[in-house]
DNA sequence: CACTGTGAACCCGTTCACAGCA
DNA sequence: TGCTGTGAACGGGTTCACAGTG
């Protein structure tokens, strides 16, 4: 296998790979082109073929992707092949649907830790867990070996929740406050910003609207 | 103004943008060079400057850029300046997140209508809105002048819920199911999609697994 | 023959560097 | 002098086009 850098952008695209994947090898699919997966999830041919070989050598000439190979394969490549531990802190509403997100679990990720500030909430349950206090984190991440962390704060505390979760050990951050967050280069973060998403469909309404309907586009 | 084409990407920059300036407007800050907006969001300060331009010249050589006049002008080319009714289809946990969420009612999106197909929940309520009959949709959606739909169901009802949206004659979907839709062209798609996100997370955590730590990066 | 893997061209977004202006 | 606005260089991601292969 040659060195060459991946974009990182790739990385989103065999997500979308995977789940094709998916969903051909539940309708029986043994082998697959470029061509067609190409078609399944709306990307170029080459560059499927492109983003596939970043990882090594997968398909048969004349033949294609042998469905199944390929979507263990990307599954492996985005890591999927073990569980991952997260906890989870900030316990509202949107907080309460991630902590029992199918999604999540199908994926082998799971939420085995859930944490807020809130009094009151402490020591109710969300599901088969327990809501502990925030000032429990260290320990438990510690204690359990948790890899992730899911913020789901108000933009006003997610800094001061991220530093925490930085100073227990965490490797990794998914920030779904409305906020971005800084953090040692070591670790990862990753946003999910709905508002910044929602801002985007407002802007292009608003472009569409001021060219009054007359093109199509 | 001259006419040069926006990069699609610059119109997530500008809600960071906006974010900057509200936050030094609340400290009573009146100018602010390119320099120091990119150092409040990570951005490059050649880049700021560049995606200002896109939109037109509204700094001052030697001076900078007037915090509360740029705040307003940012707001306004993410088409903020006037309300957008949304309606959110899927009232489960993610949907009931939403329905609530303060960060979009400040920006001036309003939903104004929930809908599900679970006749369990229709007529149930959540906050002072009434969970509807995904069947009333069409109605609903043209008696109010609905714009924005959102999509909070399950992957696998995903397609035929934004079919039913584009129908009843939305222009925009901001999409939270973990699956893409397909639409006609003229219609906006934003995707936020936590578990495509958080397999990103997953495959950079193992790719930093697989080299052992050794490098600090 | 059908399809992959890839060099090379292309295109677009980013950044530099500086002319021009208040 | 201090900063913006922008031409031009750069760099990275995308796509073409085809040589190579089972």
């Amino acid at each position: 296998m040659k060195w060459v850098k991946v974009p990182p952008i790739a990385i989103g695209r065999l997500s979308e790979y995977l789940r094709a994947l998916e969903r051909l090898e539940r309708e029986g699919r043994k082998a697959i082109s470029s061509w067609r997966l190409a078609g399944e999830t709306g990307i170029n041919p080459a560059h499927v073929r492109r983003d596939l070989t970043y990882f090594g050598q997968f398909g048969r000439p004349g033949v294609g992707y042998e469905v199944s190979k390929l979507r263990e394969k990307v599954a492996s490549i985005l890591g999927l092949g073990k569980e991952r531990k997260m906890a989870l802190v900030g316990v509202g509403n949107l907080g309460t649907a991630l902590s029992s997100y199918k999604a999540f679990k199908e994926r082998g990720f799971r939420i085995i830790a859930l944490f807020d500030n809130d009094g009151k909430k402490i020591g109710k349950r969300r599901g088969n867990l327990t809501i502990q206090d925030i000032k429990e984190l260290p320990r438990v991440v510690g204690r359990e070996n948790i890899e992730i962390g899911l913020i789901t704060v108000p933009a006003s505390s997610a800094q001061e929740v991220s530093d925490a979760l930085v100073a227990a050990g965490i490797k990794a951050i998914l920030n779904l406050a409305p906020t971005r967050i800084s953090v040692p280069e070591r670790i990862i973060v990753i946003n999910v910003d709905s508002t910044v998403a929602l801002e985007r469909v407002s802007h292009f309404l608003s472009a569409s609207e001021r060219k009054q309907g007359s093109h199509r586009r």
